[in-house]
DNA sequence: TATAGATATGTTACCGTTATCATATTGAGC
DNA sequence: GCTCAATATGATAACGGTAACATATCTATA
């Protein structure tokens, strides 16, 4: 394997030091212009490359972060990654993306790789749990920039950028109220798990607001009581918690599932046994994924505004990493939107 | 910012020297037991981590490899990230993913960031480009081990990895043609973009092999000529695109989607026009994505084996990584699989 | 008890880059 | 021609870690 060449290598073909090809690639003090154009050629000649290694060991940053997710395989984390990545390019830092697969041990592992590599600061977006936490504390007692994005870390100096997620949970439970419901069921989570979940906490509280039983019956949650399922498994969960809700003596008449994806199952599960949607259960998701409008009946969801959280999460991250000082707590919570469409209310020609 | 602790911290703090912290953070050569409980416990204390730059500086290798995809919002993509992390971390290498959000700068962007900071080898998985290629050749040179996932990239030290696109391609058209269509359709790609899309050369072969004239009237690409379209929005491309076929004087009466996404898309157009799949338009897609046995009416697709792609991918790279000398290049077309669902034959109870 | 091997630690140098300071050279203005 | 600043380049020393070799102690066995 032939080496690749080094700063040292190209200064001694053209005849000068290390310091003033260094300086060329760098664009930085002054080179005489036949200088720069002799290495210029002699780089291209030995297809030089920078040693980011040296470079960030040298200078103590690497202009690199982290963006450690849970799963990548839905809309959410794809904006996320969009908005995240736009912001970080037009300022010259790199994107490396983790991915956690919802497992918190992979989750630490992620965190480890990327603290090990020095990235310049991290942007969190897996689930919360304790054991995460705990990790991301470790990370931030080495004084490492964090931002965590759509998932509670309270912490003095890491900022925090959301969607309210409660307050979509409370439109959503809210819409189905309002059209007459009274006994509505929540896929996607277990009562006793949903202490993490907002869009959970909004559908129990408007509950009680309005003065409706919380029915623990018809709250279903994932499978066998695996809490790894990938995310893009959810369609399997809303199948299969929509059967279970229509198999009860009786079956609510409207569900709010915890996203879209699940609603689809859900959907799915109601149109095989011949149930009508809206007509015989009403279905609210939650996301706004792009397929949501081409879904029949299209879907009523809760708009999220995903990109704008990954861009300010990066706009975040980065003001935090130029600070000369440990910056406060900034936090910034993005308010969603209901957008009805036919899986709640019976439209023109919905199938 | 209080710096974070380095070996040799930690040793004076000891009363050792750095090699000797050194091993016991490596777990290599001979310490005393009781130096290395102390070394532990004043690591601990110290919040020590390791610098993975300085580490990978010395021992010109970081264990660390790159993977590069084109998009992330498709069950394809995550799947394939999956299969090549599940490989890496049981052998010990991270993984760290770049998006280039289809774009032939982005990607250039992402080869060079990862080559910068030295990972050892590389997977890409971005669609084939001219300049993508040619930049990919820059990396080869510098002898980074590299292997192509489902791309067009012929170079005699590249693994080369993918599934059976073209025949997928031809066993849906198959399909069709076995139903009894001869007008069939095709979404997502234009003529005469077409020559790298194997589905599409699948569909065209087929076609003729038949003897069925390929009328390029139905067949409909991207809008606007954006090649840059995020892959997600594909379910827009199949519905703005069925629309238009749908509104031919003779439209199509079937119709293969070159994804899953894109065929929900066409499939929504024609439900919207009151028109019913696959009576009066049969759609096969491609993928299989978990959705597609919960849509309506079910999906006929192609599945093709995500995982195990990503799985052998990284079997390719560590192989190579770790071989002596430059080996052949090693080719790998694993057999896509027809789905037959309801979208092209008439179930019991379509809707 | 001499001696070889295992055990335990230290020394040195270097990975490739750049910050910092030092030294030449050039040119402009007087 | 002198002076000061701008221009151009070099020398040196890290950044944090580890490979390679050297040295010292311990232990078991002939």
């Amino acid at each position: 394997m032939r080496k690749t060449a080094t700063l040292a290598d190209i200064a001694a073909s053209v005849g000068v030091t290390p310091m003033t090809v260094s300086r060329v690639v760098n664009e930085s003090g002054y080179v005489h212009a036949d200088t720069r154009q002799k290495v210029l050629r002699v780089m291209q000649e030995m297809n030089y490359r920078r040693n980011g290694l040296a470079r960030g060991l040298k200078r103590q940053r690497t202009e690199t972060i982290g963006l450690v997710v849970g799963d990548v395989a839905n809309p959410f984390a794809a904006e996320v990654i969009r908005g995240v990545r736009e912001v970080l390019t037009a300022r010259g830092y790199t994107m490396f993306v983790c991915v956690s697969d919802q497992s918190v041990k992979e989750e630490a592992e992620a965190f480890e790789s990327l603290a090990d590599h020095r990235v310049d600061g991290m942007i969190v977006a897996t689930r919360a749990s304790r054991k995460g936490n705990a990790h991301l504390m470790t990370l931030l007692d080495a004084n490492l920039p964090v931002v965590a994005l759509g998932r509670d870390f309270n912490h003095p100096h890491t900022d925090f950028v959301s969607a309210d997620h409660f307050k979509g949970g409370c439109d959503a439970t809210e819409h189905l109220i309002e059209l007459g419901h009274r006994r509505i069921g929540f896929i996607g989570i277990k009562q006793s798990y949903g202490a993490g979940l907002k869009r959970f906490q909004g559908y129990l509280e408007t509950l009680r607001k309005h003065g409706i039983k919380v029915n623990e019956d018809i709250i279903v949650g994932r499978r066998k009581g695996t809490d790894q399922a990938p995310g893009y498994s959810t369609e399997e969960i809303g199948y299969e918690g929509m059967k279970y809700l229509l198999g009860l003596r009786k079956p609510p008449s409207a569900v709010f599932a915890r996203n879209d994806f699940t609603a689809l199952g859900a959907i799915s599960a109601i149109k095989q046994i011949g149930r009508r949607v809206p007509q015989d259960v009403a279905i609210v998701g939650f996301d706004d994924v792009p397929l949501a409008s081409h879904t029949s009946p299209p879907l009523t969801t809760v708009f999220q505004p995903t990109h704008e959280q990954g861009r300010i999460a990066a706009e975040f991250l980065l003001r935090r990493i130029e600070a000369v000082q440990n910056l406060p707590r900034a936090e910034r919570v993005l308010p969603c939107k209901l957008i009805i469409r036919e899986s709640t209310v019976s439209g023109t020609e919905s199938t």
